[in-house]
DNA sequence: TCTGGGGTCCTAGGACCC
DNA sequence: TCTGGGGTCCTAGGACCC
Protein backbone atom coordinates (compact mmCIF):
# COMPACT_ATOMS: atom_id res chain seq x y z
CA UNK A 1 0.00 0.00 0.00
CA UNK A 2 1.29 3.32 -0.63
CA UNK A 3 0.80 7.33 0.21
CA UNK A 4 0.98 10.06 -2.35
CA UNK A 5 2.03 13.24 -1.03
CA UNK A 6 2.00 16.31 -3.17
CA UNK A 7 1.63 19.79 -2.50
CA UNK A 8 -0.54 21.96 -3.80
CA UNK A 9 0.30 24.50 -6.29
CA UNK A 10 3.69 24.24 -5.09
CA UNK A 11 5.39 27.04 -6.17
CA UNK A 12 2.96 29.35 -5.46
CA UNK A 13 2.65 27.72 -2.04
CA UNK A 14 6.18 28.57 -1.45
CA UNK A 15 5.94 31.62 -2.15
CA UNK A 16 3.01 32.45 0.06
CA UNK A 17 5.05 31.54 3.18
CA UNK A 18 6.66 34.53 2.70
CA UNK A 19 4.22 36.54 1.35
CA UNK A 20 0.50 36.30 3.16
CA UNK A 21 -0.62 38.66 1.23
CA UNK A 22 -0.61 37.07 -1.70
CA UNK A 23 -3.26 34.55 -0.55
CA UNK A 24 -6.39 34.49 -2.01
CA UNK A 25 -5.09 36.17 -5.02
CA UNK A 26 -4.69 34.73 -8.46
CA UNK A 27 -0.87 34.06 -8.61
CA UNK A 28 1.53 32.59 -10.76
CA UNK A 29 5.13 31.98 -10.99
CA UNK A 30 6.77 32.23 -14.52
CA UNK A 31 9.68 30.32 -16.00
CA UNK A 32 12.78 31.40 -17.17
CA UNK A 33 13.14 34.95 -18.73
CA UNK A 34 9.00 34.92 -17.34
CA UNK A 35 8.25 32.85 -20.82
CA UNK A 36 5.23 31.28 -19.72
CA UNK A 37 3.30 29.74 -15.96
CA UNK A 38 5.00 27.24 -14.06
CA UNK A 39 2.34 27.05 -11.42
CA UNK A 40 -1.27 28.95 -10.67
CA UNK A 41 -3.01 28.72 -7.61
CA UNK A 42 -6.74 28.17 -7.41
CA UNK A 43 -7.68 31.60 -7.84
CA UNK A 44 -5.75 31.02 -11.72
CA UNK A 45 -7.11 27.84 -12.16
CA UNK A 46 -10.50 29.40 -12.01
CA UNK A 47 -9.83 31.99 -13.85
CA UNK A 48 -8.92 29.51 -16.82
CA UNK A 49 -5.42 30.30 -16.67
CA UNK A 50 -3.92 27.02 -18.42
CA UNK A 51 -0.50 25.12 -17.01
CA UNK A 52 2.39 26.59 -19.70
CA UNK A 53 -0.02 29.55 -20.70
CA UNK A 54 2.11 32.28 -22.47
CA UNK A 55 2.67 35.16 -19.81
CA UNK A 56 1.81 37.52 -22.38
CA UNK A 57 -1.24 35.82 -23.44
CA UNK A 58 -2.51 36.21 -19.60
CA UNK A 59 -1.21 39.63 -18.45
CA UNK A 60 -4.06 41.13 -19.55
CA UNK A 61 -5.25 40.08 -16.53
CA UNK A 62 -3.25 41.66 -14.19
CA UNK A 63 -5.47 44.55 -14.93
CA UNK A 64 -8.87 43.33 -15.28
CA UNK A 65 -8.62 40.60 -12.56
CA UNK A 66 -5.67 41.76 -9.96
CA UNK A 67 -3.14 38.56 -11.09
CA UNK A 68 0.01 38.69 -9.78
CA UNK A 69 3.03 37.35 -11.69
CA UNK A 70 6.32 36.07 -9.68
CA UNK A 71 9.41 34.97 -11.68
CA UNK A 72 10.73 32.06 -10.32
CA UNK A 73 13.12 31.51 -7.40
CA UNK A 74 13.93 27.71 -7.67
CA UNK A 75 16.93 27.53 -4.77
CA UNK A 76 13.77 28.93 -2.68
CA UNK A 77 11.72 26.22 -4.02
CA UNK A 78 14.44 23.51 -3.46
CA UNK A 79 14.40 24.21 0.06
CA UNK A 80 11.53 24.19 0.98
CA UNK A 81 10.64 20.89 -0.88
CA UNK A 82 13.28 19.53 1.49
CA UNK A 83 11.32 20.73 4.62
CA UNK A 84 8.55 19.31 3.13
CA UNK A 85 9.86 16.02 2.32
CA UNK A 86 11.37 15.43 5.76
CA UNK A 87 7.88 15.94 7.29
CA UNK A 88 5.77 13.92 4.96
CA UNK A 89 8.45 10.73 5.48
CA UNK A 90 6.59 10.28 9.01
CA UNK A 91 3.96 8.69 7.47
CA UNK A 92 5.48 5.38 6.89
CA UNK A 93 8.84 3.07 6.69
CA UNK A 94 9.96 4.12 3.15
CA UNK A 95 9.63 7.36 0.79
CA UNK A 96 10.85 7.84 -2.85
CA UNK A 97 10.87 11.33 -3.91
CA UNK A 98 9.47 11.54 -7.22
CA UNK A 99 9.63 15.22 -8.21
CA UNK A 100 10.21 18.81 -6.59
CA UNK A 101 6.71 18.19 -4.82
CA UNK A 102 5.39 14.84 -4.42
CA UNK A 103 6.70 12.06 -2.92
CA UNK A 104 5.65 7.95 -2.23
CA UNK A 105 5.41 6.68 1.26
CA UNK A 106 5.62 2.85 1.13
CA UNK A 107 2.88 1.59 4.12
CA UNK A 108 3.75 -1.54 4.32
CA UNK A 109 3.17 -3.05 7.88
CA UNK A 110 1.38 0.35 9.20
CA UNK A 111 -0.96 -0.17 11.98
CA UNK A 112 -3.99 1.81 12.61
CA UNK A 113 -6.26 3.96 10.80
CA UNK A 114 -4.28 5.62 7.78
CA UNK A 115 -6.72 8.21 7.28
CA UNK A 116 -6.24 9.63 10.69
CA UNK A 117 -2.63 9.48 10.29
CA UNK A 118 -2.51 10.95 7.06
CA UNK A 119 -4.54 14.09 8.49
CA UNK A 120 -1.95 14.47 10.72
CA UNK A 121 0.58 14.24 8.74
CA UNK A 122 -0.73 17.15 6.81
CA UNK A 123 -1.62 19.42 9.36
CA UNK A 124 2.09 19.01 10.61
CA UNK A 125 3.28 20.03 6.98
CA UNK A 126 1.21 22.73 6.55
CA UNK A 127 2.03 23.86 10.39
CA UNK A 128 5.94 23.60 9.91
CA UNK A 129 6.76 23.72 6.59
CA UNK A 130 3.30 26.42 5.18
CA UNK A 131 2.86 24.03 2.67
CA UNK A 132 -0.69 22.88 1.76
CA UNK A 133 -0.62 19.36 0.74
CA UNK A 134 -2.69 16.46 -0.64
CA UNK A 135 -2.39 12.77 0.53
CA UNK A 136 -3.55 10.16 -1.37
CA UNK A 137 -3.78 6.75 -0.42
CA UNK A 138 -4.08 3.17 -2.78
CA UNK A 139 -3.13 -0.63 -3.11
CA UNK A 140 -0.65 0.55 -5.77
CA UNK A 141 1.53 4.01 -7.19
CA UNK A 142 -0.98 4.29 -9.76
CA UNK A 143 -3.93 4.32 -7.66
CA UNK A 144 -2.41 6.42 -5.20
CA UNK A 145 -2.01 8.91 -7.64
CA UNK A 146 -5.37 9.20 -8.70
CA UNK A 147 -6.04 8.93 -4.71
CA UNK A 148 -4.39 12.04 -5.04
CA UNK A 149 -5.89 13.79 -7.56
CA UNK A 150 -9.30 13.57 -5.60
CA UNK A 151 -8.23 14.83 -2.38
CA UNK A 152 -7.14 17.63 -4.35
CA UNK A 153 -10.09 18.31 -6.48
CA UNK A 154 -12.59 17.30 -3.99
CA UNK A 155 -10.69 20.72 -1.43
CA UNK A 156 -10.77 22.41 -4.67
CA UNK A 157 -13.91 21.77 -6.31
CA UNK A 158 -16.88 21.05 -3.53
CA UNK A 159 -19.54 18.72 -5.38
CA UNK A 160 -17.01 17.20 -7.25
CA UNK A 161 -16.00 13.96 -4.99
CA UNK A 162 -17.79 13.18 -1.51
CA UNK A 163 -16.72 16.28 0.90
CA UNK A 164 -14.98 13.35 3.03
CA UNK A 165 -12.36 12.63 0.04
CA UNK A 166 -11.08 16.29 0.64
CA UNK A 167 -7.29 16.59 1.44
CA UNK A 168 -6.82 13.11 2.22
CA UNK A 169 -8.55 9.94 0.43
CA UNK A 170 -7.57 6.52 0.95
CA UNK A 171 -9.14 4.73 -1.70
CA UNK A 172 -8.10 1.21 0.51
CA UNK A 173 -10.92 1.97 2.99
CA UNK A 174 -13.91 2.47 0.47
CA UNK A 175 -16.41 0.16 -0.06
CA UNK A 176 -16.83 -1.58 -3.55
CA UNK A 177 -19.81 0.50 -4.38
CA UNK A 178 -18.56 3.58 -3.52
CA UNK A 179 -14.81 3.40 -5.14
CA UNK A 180 -16.18 2.42 -8.46
CA UNK A 181 -18.86 5.66 -8.05
CA UNK A 182 -15.38 7.54 -8.12
CA UNK A 183 -13.50 5.80 -10.58
CA UNK A 184 -16.79 6.38 -12.86
CA UNK A 185 -17.11 9.82 -12.43
CA UNK A 186 -13.08 10.08 -13.26
CA UNK A 187 -12.26 10.77 -16.67
CA UNK A 188 -9.31 8.39 -18.24
CA UNK A 189 -6.75 11.78 -18.60
CA UNK A 190 -6.61 12.12 -14.87
CA UNK A 191 -4.97 8.50 -14.45
CA UNK A 192 -0.74 8.75 -14.16
CA UNK A 193 0.22 7.33 -17.50
CA UNK A 194 -2.61 8.60 -19.66
CA UNK A 195 -1.61 11.14 -22.25
CA UNK A 196 -3.36 13.14 -24.18
CA UNK A 197 -2.82 10.81 -26.94
CA UNK A 198 -3.94 7.95 -25.53
CA UNK A 199 -6.36 9.23 -23.57
CA UNK A 200 -7.85 10.50 -27.29
CA UNK A 201 -7.60 7.37 -28.37
CA UNK A 202 -9.45 5.83 -25.59
CA UNK A 203 -12.12 7.82 -25.31
CA UNK A 204 -12.70 6.54 -29.15
CA UNK A 205 -12.69 3.30 -28.36
CA UNK A 206 -15.42 3.99 -25.62
CA UNK A 207 -13.50 4.23 -22.68
CA UNK A 208 -14.17 7.46 -20.74
CA UNK A 209 -13.99 6.85 -17.24
CA UNK A 210 -11.58 5.29 -14.90
CA UNK A 211 -14.24 2.84 -14.04
CA UNK A 212 -13.92 1.91 -17.97
CA UNK A 213 -10.27 1.61 -18.00
CA UNK A 214 -9.65 -0.11 -14.96
CA UNK A 215 -12.46 -2.96 -16.18
CA UNK A 216 -10.70 -3.62 -19.70
CA UNK A 217 -8.89 -6.70 -20.09
CA UNK A 218 -4.73 -6.28 -19.50
CA UNK A 219 -4.28 -8.42 -22.53
CA UNK A 220 -6.54 -6.72 -25.29
CA UNK A 221 -4.91 -3.74 -23.95
CA UNK A 222 -1.20 -4.79 -24.73
CA UNK A 223 -2.31 -6.02 -28.09
CA UNK A 224 -3.92 -2.74 -28.82
CA UNK A 225 -1.72 -0.15 -27.07
CA UNK A 226 1.81 -1.24 -25.12
CA UNK A 227 3.20 -3.39 -22.36
CA UNK A 228 2.74 0.44 -20.37
CA UNK A 229 -0.57 1.00 -20.41
CA UNK A 230 -1.41 -2.65 -19.99
CA UNK A 231 0.56 -2.21 -16.83
CA UNK A 232 -1.67 1.16 -15.61
CA UNK A 233 -4.68 -1.07 -16.15
CA UNK A 234 -3.23 -4.11 -14.08
CA UNK A 235 -2.29 -1.33 -11.44
CA UNK A 236 -6.07 0.36 -11.50
CA UNK A 237 -7.23 -3.09 -10.83
CA UNK A 238 -5.03 -3.74 -7.46
CA UNK A 239 -2.14 -5.62 -9.01
CA UNK A 240 1.29 -4.43 -8.10
CA UNK A 241 3.25 -3.06 -10.94
CA UNK A 242 5.73 -0.30 -10.07
CA UNK A 243 7.61 -0.80 -6.98
CA UNK A 244 8.87 1.44 -4.49
CA UNK A 245 12.04 2.96 -6.05
CA UNK A 246 13.19 4.34 -2.82
CA UNK A 247 17.92 4.33 -3.86
CA UNK A 248 17.10 5.54 -7.87
CA UNK A 249 19.83 4.69 -10.03
CA UNK A 250 21.99 8.23 -10.94
CA UNK A 251 20.90 9.96 -13.61
CA UNK A 252 21.50 8.09 -17.26
CA UNK A 253 21.84 12.00 -19.62
CA UNK A 254 22.16 14.93 -18.09
CA UNK A 255 21.13 18.10 -19.80
CA UNK A 256 21.10 21.90 -19.71
CA UNK A 257 19.31 23.95 -22.09
CA UNK A 258 17.48 27.38 -22.39
CA UNK A 259 16.02 29.57 -24.78
CA UNK A 260 17.25 32.89 -25.39
CA UNK A 261 15.33 36.22 -23.93
CA UNK A 262 16.18 37.66 -27.94
CA UNK A 263 17.30 35.88 -30.84
CA UNK A 264 20.46 35.43 -31.43
CA UNK A 265 22.01 34.76 -34.57
CA UNK A 266 26.37 35.81 -34.05
CA UNK A 267 28.34 32.62 -33.53
CA UNK A 268 30.78 33.90 -30.22
CA UNK A 269 27.58 34.30 -27.88
CA UNK A 270 26.21 30.95 -28.67
CA UNK A 271 29.50 29.44 -28.32
CA UNK A 272 29.77 31.67 -24.28
CA UNK A 273 26.26 30.15 -23.96
CA UNK A 274 27.05 26.47 -24.26
CA UNK A 275 30.07 26.96 -22.21
CA UNK A 276 28.04 27.82 -19.56
CA UNK A 277 25.38 25.14 -19.96
CA UNK A 278 28.46 22.78 -19.79
CA UNK A 279 29.75 24.31 -16.90
CA UNK A 280 26.67 23.36 -15.02
CA UNK A 281 26.11 20.36 -16.72
CA UNK A 282 29.55 19.33 -15.73
CA UNK A 283 28.28 20.11 -11.77
CA UNK A 284 25.40 17.82 -11.77
CA UNK A 285 27.59 15.57 -13.25
CA UNK A 286 30.67 15.32 -10.78
CA UNK A 287 26.97 15.95 -7.93
CA UNK A 288 25.41 12.46 -9.11
CA UNK A 289 29.88 10.90 -9.29
CA UNK A 290 29.59 10.11 -13.09
CA UNK A 291 31.70 10.73 -16.25
CA UNK A 292 30.50 11.62 -19.31
CA UNK A 293 31.25 10.22 -22.73
CA UNK A 294 30.02 12.05 -25.29
CA UNK A 295 28.77 15.56 -25.28
CA UNK A 296 25.76 17.08 -27.61
CA UNK A 297 25.21 20.22 -28.87
CA UNK A 298 22.41 21.81 -30.61
CA UNK A 299 21.01 24.99 -31.57
CA UNK A 300 17.58 26.11 -33.19
CA UNK A 301 15.21 28.61 -34.67
CA UNK A 302 12.25 29.19 -32.64
CA UNK A 303 9.00 26.90 -34.40
CA UNK A 304 6.54 29.60 -33.42
CA UNK A 305 7.56 32.33 -35.90
CA UNK A 306 7.79 32.45 -39.40
CA UNK A 307 11.69 32.89 -41.21
CA UNK A 308 13.82 30.30 -42.23
CA UNK A 309 14.19 27.29 -39.94
CA UNK A 310 17.04 25.78 -38.18
CA UNK A 311 17.56 22.71 -36.16
CA UNK A 312 20.82 20.85 -35.68
CA UNK A 313 22.93 19.08 -33.09
CA UNK A 314 26.39 17.00 -33.03
CA UNK A 315 27.31 14.75 -30.65
CA UNK A 316 31.28 15.62 -29.67
CA UNK A 317 33.06 12.13 -28.38
CA UNK A 318 35.22 12.74 -25.39
CA UNK A 319 38.74 11.17 -25.61
CA UNK A 320 38.29 9.49 -22.18
CA UNK A 321 35.14 9.76 -20.16
CA UNK A 322 35.32 12.88 -17.70
CA UNK A 323 33.76 15.35 -15.46
CA UNK A 324 36.40 18.25 -16.08
CA UNK A 325 34.24 21.28 -16.19
CA UNK A 326 37.14 22.91 -18.49
CA UNK A 327 37.01 19.16 -20.80
CA UNK A 328 33.40 19.75 -20.99
CA UNK A 329 33.09 23.80 -22.20
CA UNK A 330 35.77 22.93 -24.92
CA UNK A 331 34.05 20.54 -25.89
CA UNK A 332 30.72 22.20 -25.89
CA UNK A 333 32.34 25.33 -27.71
CA UNK A 334 34.37 23.33 -30.61
CA UNK A 335 30.96 21.55 -31.24
CA UNK A 336 28.81 24.94 -31.15
CA UNK A 337 31.31 26.01 -33.67
CA UNK A 338 30.77 22.65 -35.58
CA UNK A 339 26.58 23.27 -35.68
CA UNK A 340 26.41 26.88 -36.33
CA UNK A 341 25.64 28.48 -39.74
CA UNK A 342 24.74 32.01 -39.77
CA UNK A 343 21.92 33.83 -41.38
CA UNK A 344 19.49 32.38 -38.36
CA UNK A 345 17.60 33.55 -35.50
CA UNK A 346 18.35 31.05 -33.10
CA UNK A 347 15.51 31.27 -30.23
CA UNK A 348 17.65 27.86 -27.95
CA UNK A 349 20.57 26.57 -27.52
CA UNK A 350 21.89 23.49 -25.09
CA UNK A 351 24.27 20.98 -23.72
CA UNK A 352 23.66 17.36 -23.15
CA UNK A 353 25.66 14.87 -21.38
CA UNK A 354 25.37 11.12 -22.93
CA UNK A 355 26.65 7.58 -21.71
CA UNK A 356 27.23 8.77 -18.50
CA UNK A 357 29.22 5.63 -16.19
CA UNK A 358 30.12 5.47 -12.69
CA UNK A 359 33.08 7.21 -11.58
CA UNK A 360 34.93 9.60 -9.08
CA UNK A 361 36.55 12.49 -10.81
CA UNK A 362 40.06 12.53 -9.03
CA UNK A 363 40.14 8.55 -8.94
CA UNK A 364 38.59 8.22 -12.52
CA UNK A 365 41.23 10.34 -13.86
CA UNK A 366 44.16 9.42 -11.78
CA UNK A 367 45.95 7.41 -14.97
CA UNK A 368 45.78 10.12 -16.83
CA UNK A 369 48.85 11.67 -18.36
CA UNK A 370 47.83 14.78 -18.45
CA UNK A 371 49.93 16.80 -15.22
CA UNK A 372 47.85 19.28 -14.76
CA UNK A 373 44.71 17.21 -14.36
CA UNK A 374 44.42 15.97 -10.41
CA UNK A 375 44.81 19.54 -9.35
CA UNK A 376 42.56 21.41 -11.67
CA UNK A 377 39.77 18.06 -10.47
CA UNK A 378 40.06 18.88 -6.98
CA UNK A 379 39.99 22.35 -7.70
CA UNK A 380 36.80 21.75 -8.99
CA UNK A 381 35.49 19.62 -6.37
CA UNK A 382 36.15 22.71 -4.33
CA UNK A 383 34.60 24.87 -6.19
CA UNK A 384 30.93 22.97 -6.24
CA UNK A 385 31.53 23.31 -2.39
CA UNK A 386 31.69 26.84 -2.50
CA UNK A 387 28.79 27.05 -5.12
CA UNK A 388 26.52 24.96 -3.39
CA UNK A 389 26.50 26.78 0.26
CA UNK A 390 26.83 30.05 -0.81
CA UNK A 391 25.22 30.11 -4.15
CA UNK A 392 25.33 29.76 -8.10
CA UNK A 393 27.71 31.79 -9.48
CA UNK A 394 29.86 32.82 -6.46
CA UNK A 395 32.95 31.11 -8.12
CA UNK A 396 33.84 29.66 -11.50
CA UNK A 397 36.49 28.03 -12.69
CA UNK A 398 38.42 30.33 -15.45
CA UNK A 399 37.34 28.15 -18.39
CA UNK A 400 34.10 29.09 -18.52
CA UNK A 401 35.07 32.05 -19.58
CA UNK A 402 33.13 34.04 -15.98
CA UNK A 403 29.92 34.79 -14.41
CA UNK A 404 26.82 35.37 -16.76
CA UNK A 405 24.95 36.28 -13.89
CA UNK A 406 21.99 38.50 -14.38
CA UNK A 407 22.05 37.40 -18.14
CA UNK A 408 18.25 36.57 -19.12
CA UNK A 409 17.92 33.47 -21.42
CA UNK A 410 14.31 32.66 -22.11
CA UNK A 411 12.12 29.54 -22.46
CA UNK A 412 11.04 27.17 -24.68
CA UNK A 413 9.83 23.35 -25.22
CA UNK A 414 12.12 20.77 -26.22
CA UNK A 415 11.91 17.04 -25.16
CA UNK A 416 13.91 14.94 -27.10
CA UNK A 417 17.21 14.72 -28.62
CA UNK A 418 17.08 17.00 -31.80
CA UNK A 419 16.26 15.50 -35.11
CA UNK A 420 19.42 16.56 -37.33
CA UNK A 421 21.77 15.06 -35.12
CA UNK A 422 25.05 14.51 -36.74
CA UNK A 423 28.29 12.01 -36.44
CA UNK A 424 31.17 14.63 -34.80
CA UNK A 425 33.42 13.38 -38.02
CA UNK A 426 30.82 14.25 -40.80
CA UNK A 427 30.02 18.05 -39.90
CA UNK A 428 32.37 20.66 -41.24
CA UNK A 429 33.69 23.28 -39.28
CA UNK A 430 31.75 26.74 -39.20
CA UNK A 431 32.87 29.88 -40.60
CA UNK A 432 33.17 31.63 -37.55
C1' DT B 1 7.31 41.75 -29.26
C1' DC B 2 6.35 37.93 -26.05
C1' DT B 3 5.76 30.67 -26.04
C1' DG B 4 9.97 25.53 -19.59
C1' DG B 5 13.63 22.59 -18.67
C1' DG B 6 14.42 18.86 -17.33
C1' DG B 7 13.93 13.45 -17.39
C1' DT B 8 12.24 8.11 -18.23
C1' DC B 9 10.74 3.93 -20.62
C1' DC B 10 9.47 1.27 -24.65
C1' DT B 11 9.55 -0.20 -29.49
C1' DA B 12 10.88 -0.80 -34.19
C1' DG B 13 14.27 -1.40 -37.36
C1' DG B 14 19.01 -1.74 -39.02
C1' DA B 15 23.69 -3.65 -38.51
C1' DC B 16 26.22 -7.38 -37.41
C1' DC B 17 27.36 -12.04 -36.01
C1' DC B 18 27.00 -17.07 -35.89
C1' DT C 1 28.07 -20.07 -53.34
C1' DC C 2 23.49 -19.39 -51.74
C1' DT C 3 19.96 -19.04 -48.27
C1' DG C 4 17.93 -18.44 -43.90
C1' DG C 5 16.98 -18.11 -38.88
C1' DG C 6 17.95 -16.15 -34.60
C1' DG C 7 20.32 -13.38 -31.19
C1' DT C 8 22.32 -8.94 -29.68
C1' DC C 9 23.40 -4.24 -29.79
C1' DC C 10 22.48 0.36 -31.07
C1' DT C 11 19.74 4.36 -32.37
C1' DA C 12 15.79 7.18 -33.39
C1' DG C 13 11.50 8.38 -32.21
C1' DG C 14 7.12 8.29 -29.64
C1' DA C 15 4.74 8.76 -25.45
C1' DC C 16 4.65 9.92 -20.92
C1' DC C 17 5.95 12.41 -16.35
C1' DC C 18 6.54 16.93 -13.35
Amino acid sequence: MYALVDGNNFYVSCERVFRPSLNGRPVVVLSNNDGCAIARSNEAKALGIKMGAPWFQIRHMEETHGLVALSANFTLYGDMSNRMMSLAAGLGPSQEIYSIDESFIGLQGMRGDLTTRSHAIRARIHQWAGIPCGIGIGHTKTLAKLANHIAKTAERKPGSYPAELAQVCNLTALPAQDLDDVLASTLVEEVWGVGRKIGAQLHQCGVHTVLDLARLDPAMVRRRWSVVLERTVRELQGMQCIELDDAPEPKREIACTRSFGQAVTELPPLVEAVSEFASRAAEKLRKQGSLASQLLVFCHTSPFRPGPRFNKSVVVPLRRPTADTGKLVWAAAAGMRRVYEPGYKMAKAGVMLLDLMPGNVLQGELDLEDEDHRDRTQLMVALDALNQRYGKGTVHSGATGGSNKGKDWGMKQERRTPQYTTRWEDVPVARA
